[in-house]
DNA sequence: CGCGACGTTGATTTGCCTCAACGATTGTGG
DNA sequence: CCACAATCGTTGAGGCAAATCAACGTCGCG
């Protein structure tokens, strides 16, 4: 589909830079189309490249040894997603991307990235900005997991993702709040019923 | 003193930039001498600034409404702090900073720190690579929360802060941990006795 | 010394997990 | 389009890790 190299994805519409320099970023961006179910990346590969999602949900998780599964990050719409410990550090994957949701996402490798930073100062800026506001929620994760029970947990959840539950299955968000199946339909189940 | 106008912070080390630009970000920098116990930033307070701990050991704690603390960040050496989510956002704090021994910190706004990026882009970069790093240890600490039980976290979080013992008390620690004292007091015997 | 802050230990409770069985829903091939 | 299997969600019984509540050592400091 020869659409693909006329697309400019949304994310740029908050960048304001002359055309050249778009179309020196437009040419290290590439579309990928995802299928539910598909994997996006791998434990143990190199993680080269991040993603922006357009549309779909994706979801990063861990599995550890006994074959448990923690899900460290949903994205949604206008959400970035990769593994970004392995990302930042250009080694290999300990996390999996798994699409949860039919997607159409964008990747751009971190060796293009940082040339672009260079070359056009506002990108530098724009993500500086993007990891600012992550690391804000990630903070709040951890205050909440620290203060909070399995229940509120789970209300807090639902505000912050509200139509979330559409995508993704029970067991996914009970893998993010760190508790079990059980106990996730058991809360469901209460606060139902009041 | 006048020696703190003469003394650049041990951070700027890594960066290379000219004189003029030197002098130019020092001069935005103000050295700050803490006691134990003081307190460097509290709940409700506007947030324009950000701290650099060039010795001692300072923590970042929450207090909620029946009184419990949450640590959600030590710093030692090296290590940047602030209430993060409300610097970024400019607004007021709901975290606390408590110095927990004698420091030797500098402090920089983000009024100050907007402009230098724009006239030094390295140090943009700088930032921009610190927050990747502390992006990094916060998602580490949400598997940890998600996936170890209290022993492993307190085992995990001596070997990331191999000396911080000697600076803190066993309840920050546990503060941390998102465990009660008790709990800890437990888990360190049935350590030692191995 | 004596007081207050900190740490430890014990008894009991509780929130969530584990294990097991059973509905409900989804997807697939005949 | 139905039949059936697989996947997913629910419910119950019992167990365990960590919390709570209470009491008692211990250390540092005015």
């Amino acid at each position: 589909m020869g659409s693909s190299d006329s697309i400019i994805p949304e994310f740029f519409k908050e960048i304001s830079c002359s055309a050249l320099e778009l179309q020196c970023i437009q040419s290290t961006i590439a579309r990928l189309d995802l299928e539910k179910g598909d994997i996006l990346l791998s434990e143990g590969n190199k993680v080269e490249h991040q993603y922006y999602v357009s549309s779909g949900c994706l979801r990063t998780y861990f599995l550890d040894t006994s074959g448990k599964e923690y899900t460290i990050q949903f994205a949604v719409k206008d959400w970035w997603i990769s593994d970004y410990t392995a990302f930042f550090n250009s080694t290999t994957a300990i996390m999996n991307i798994e699409c949860l949701r039919d997607a159409t996402i964008y990747k751009v490798s971190k060796k293009d990235m940082d040339a672009l930073f260079i070359e056009v100062s506002q990108l530098e800026t724009f993500f500086r900005k993007k990891m600012e506001g992550a690391f804000s929620s990630f903070q709040k994760r951890i205050l909440e997991g620290l203060s909070l029970s399995a229940k509120e947990r789970y209300i807090s959840f639902i505000s912050a993702y509200p139509n979330i539950e559409q995508s993704v299955k029970n067991y996914h968000i009970a893998s993010y709040l760190g508790i079990t199946t059980e106990s996730l339909s058991r809360i469901r189940k209460e606060i139902t019923q009041k």
